[in-house]
DNA sequence: GATAAGATGTTA
DNA sequence: AACATCTTATCA
């Protein structure tokens, strides 16, 4: 059971997106403990149209250029939720976002990235989380590596920019993925 | 201060 | 295919 550090997070942010896949996520609610793994990602980079950094920084993007490793999480559409794990340097803008989980436990429709934040109670309390941190109220643990051959590369979906770009990543034949 | 658009999910 | 619904960014 590790957790992966400052440095995993640091990387190129399609390859934290890559080796995200397999990992947990964990979310402490009271006393309980809710957890899924995490089967399908996005990349957004700074050079990137359909990133919220793209045009710098703003009230809402300014986490995207802060520490690798904190979480970020913003409202869409006035009424769901979506979770990114901040990566690249400090003042290099760069999110994964987790678009699903497969269910660990007693919860279950997370195969999405606005069903996934309702089912694990993430709202915008938990912005700038410390996700290298197992005291946070949510973090990230290794679980199980994926094989490349498992990963299947593709281009992201529910954007206007940059929508042919292959920075979607899920687990081969996973049936929590989102829908296309 | 007003306005338009958005990394979605549900329903028909 | 339409809509629910409100924050954020942008412009005046």
């Amino acid at each position: 059971m590790t957790i992966p550090n400052y440095s995993f997070y640091e990387r190129d942010t399609l390859q934290v997106a890559k080796d995200l896949l397999g990992y947990k996520l964990l979310r402490r609610d009271g006393d309980k403990i809710l957890e899924g793994i995490i089967v399908e990602t996005e990349a957004y980079k700074a050079n990137d149209p359909a990133c919220h950094a793209y045009k710098g920084k703003t009230p809402r993007s300014v986490t995207l250029f802060k520490k690798p490793g904190l979480s970020y999480v913003y409202l869409i559409y006035g009424m769901y939720h979506c979770v990114n794990i901040v990566t690249e340097p400090e003042e290099t803008a760069g999110a994964v976002l987790i678009r699903a989980l497969e269910p660990i436990g007693s919860f279950d429709n997370t195969n999405g990235p606005g069903k996934l934040c309702r089912e694990l109670k993430i709202t915008k309390e938990l912005n700038e989380i410390d996700v290298t941190n197992p005291e946070s109220n949510l973090w990230v643990e290794k679980y199980q590596s994926i094989k490349s051959s498992q990963i299947v590369e593709t281009t992201r979906i529910g954007i206007k920019q940059a929508t042919d770009w292959p920075w979607r990543f899920y687990i081969k034949d996973n049936k929590f993925v989102s829908k296309f």
